[in-house]
DNA sequence: TATTGTTATACTCTATAACTATA
DNA sequence: TATAGTTATAGAGTATAACAATA
């Protein structure tokens, strides 16, 4: 059925953003539980697993784009996850508009933490699909991620 | 770099949600617009859409389902879309408890009205990726979503 | 008792605009 | 004037629990 109301429009089955979302929701289904037992919400460990990537500092401007959240969101986002000492906030050198973020030790234990059962139920995920699945899922997802 | 800050956690480039949400942003950064345009939301426009695509009237539980929206959530956004004039509500025959939702003929105005502008875009990305790339990409993506 | 849906509530995120400080 | 970030505000969605009606 490719057309099934008669409107010009495909199915729902076949539209892109559903089946991006499911497998989304599949995924995050097994791993916000998880996130949940230790009290950050989804975007927070967005926020704090772009942090921990790297040792270099980050501004919020990088992280936004990195994390795919807007400004407004990341400024109390962030307020917030400095109070509760997982990050640190600080002027940037050279130019005061800038705002420098890291991760503290305190925020690199947290993701220490959730990372082993992380990888764990990652790699059940992962042992369900076909052999190099996973690596040809991620290659087209940058494919589209790069259309625009 | 596989393991950055040695904290046992894959790179954040190497997350799963991350590159799934990555690839829908890209693709709904072409779609919102046009939707904008119309007045619907993106969660209105996926109610629609299930509505829409066949004739059989379906139970909110149902559509929950399909839509990935919670039930508090729909049925707000139901009794939004029944203001507009957009969906009908009606009690289900043999079962009180139930309520079936139909689109209305204005609803499949809108929903027709959008259809055209619509497939343009969705085609312009297709046309973007390699020749098969989709029909790869939603066979994966299945097999993502059906992990539980 | 279990199921279907609604209402209540609190929280978070989205989105845009206005604003401050700095460049 | 442009840029980086914050604050303000409105709106929408998420998530859980409590509730009513029906099965």
């Amino acid at each position: 059925m490719s057309d099934p109301g008669g409107l010009g429009i495909r199915d729902f089955e076949r539209s892109l953003p559903m089946a991006l979302l499911r497998a989304r929701e599949a995924v995050m289904r097994r791993f916000r539980p998880l996130l949940a037992e230790h009290g950050v919400t989804e975007q927070q460990w967005r926020v704090l697993r772009a942090l921990a990537d790297s040792d270099s500092p980050k501004t919020i401007g990088a992280l936004a784009d990195r994390t795919l959240l807007l400004g407004p969101s990341l400024s109390r986002m962030l307020a917030t996850l400095d109070e509760r000492g997982l990050v640190l906030r600080t002027p940037a050198p050279g130019d005061a508009r800038r705002t420098e973020l890291t991760i503290t030790a305190h925020g690199r234990r947290l993701v220490a933490a959730i990372a082993p059962d992380s990888e764990r139920r990652y790699r059940s995920i992962e042992d369900r699909l076909e052999p190099g699945a996973l690596d040809e899922l991620y290659r087209l997802l940058d494919h589209v991620a790069a259309i625009d």
